[in-house]
RNA sequence: CGCGGGGUGGAGCAGUUGGCAGCUCGUCGGGCUCAUAACCCGGAGGUCGCAGGUUCGAAUCCUGUCCCCGCAA
């Protein structure tokens, strides 16, 4: 097969290396621009699909838009078979998506139709779902609407964060794309049309939702702190201080301390008060500090006794 | 030159009218206890990021420099 591949994070490299591992013909690799990387203002950033693509000499493109007329000449010129796409990061046009024989494939990380959209991973485990995905699909117009190619799920465990989803459903997309090329070029892929009443949307995360209300039951405080881990990351406030908070564990005990209130330490963790039950925060990184253990912040306290996160 | 926070015993922090460097945790020794990550007593451990300056005297004031981090993009 002579493919395209477009992506853009750390998602999308390993079905980049399983496509080219697996021996198939990459014309060239389509990745979002390089950005200057924060404070020092010079350094630039690839990224990861790119230094990867780099690392297997392939031809790299970087549209700043996918709408731009040379790109997609360049596209045609190629002469490829199909796309695959995986986390890009941009809308693809019409004229992409019907240029080849095959299509646009995508690779996304939910049992679709639901959590269809930006934030597949990170609202599953959220909204405190037990099992995920990934399904291969034939890209259209719409956001994640297309037809169903194939899928698998996986289970989400108890303590599983976004971070160690990501993993697992990257490398769950990489064979699933391998297999999907494989039905394509021998023309028995199926083609299962996403039943519209079942779609539900994960809407890329806002800022406002990283911020933990201790108010709310443990469970919703531990499925938010761990499905925003590592990134973007939950965060609550100290002094108004902004604290992010990294990994928590459901507790059962409950106590009568206000939401909020640091209650004590246990092992290397923070025992804190929720509106029903209470976690253990294990790791967090105060505003302009290193990150730390919980009971490393504990014991910088100046007063242990009317701690409370959130104020 | 986008905005801002921080570098103090092993860890996390306090410490501006400049004047013998403190707290919590850990660690070591001892004690109490059926027992304990609990409690009590005692000890070790610091060139206060680096360089220079002001001063009788600098963690503290001034200048320069390195490193870490948050926000905004």
């Amino acid at each position: 097969m002579r493919i395209v591949y477009m992506g853009t994070p750390d998602f999308a490299v390993a079905p980049l290396k399983a496509i080219y591992e697996a021996g198939h013909e990459l014309l060239a690799v389509v990745t979002q621009p390089d950005k200057p990387n924060s404070r020092r203002g010079k350094e630039i950033i690839f990224s990861p699909v790119k230094q990867t693509a780099l690392g297997m000499n392939l031809p790299i493109i970087q549209p700043s838009k996918a709408s731009d007329s040379e790109f997609i000449a360049y596209l045609r010129s190629l002469n490829a078979d199909m796309f695959v796409v995986c986390a890009y990061g941009q809308l693809l046009g019409i004229e992409i998506l019907n240029m080849t024989k095959y299509g646009c494939v995508n690779i996304h990380a939910s049992l679709l139709p639901k959590y269809r959209g930006a934030a597949p991973i990170h609202r599953a485990i959220m909204n405190g779902e037990t099992e995920t995905g990934v399904t291969l699909m034939y890209m259209d117009k719409g956001l994640d609407t297309g037809d169903m190619m194939i899928a698998e799920a996986i289970c989400i465990e108890q303590n599983d964060t976004a971070g160690i989803l990501f993993d697992r459903l990257s490398i769950v997309g990489s064979s699933l794309i391998i297999k999907g090329i494989t039905l394509l070029s021998e023309g028995c892929a199926p083609r299962i049309p996403q039943d519209e009443t079942l779609s539900s949307y994960a809407q890329k995360i806002k800022k406002n939702e990283c911020r933990i209300d201790f108010t709310e039951d443990a469970k919703s405080v531990h499925d938010r702190i761990r499905g925003l881990n590592p990134f973007p990351t939950a965060y609550t406030t100290f002094n108004e201080k902004i604290i992010k908070l990294y990994d928590s564990k459901l507790l059962s005990e409950c106590y009568n301390s206000d939401a909020g209130t640091l209650v004590k330490t246990v092992g290397q963790g923070i025992v804190v008060a929720c509106g029903h039950g209470s976690v253990l925060i294990e790791t967090l990184k105060p505003e302009g500090k290193r990150f730390m253990e919980a009971s490393e912040f504990w014991a910088g306290l100046q007063n242990k006794n009317n701690a409370i996160f959130g104020k």
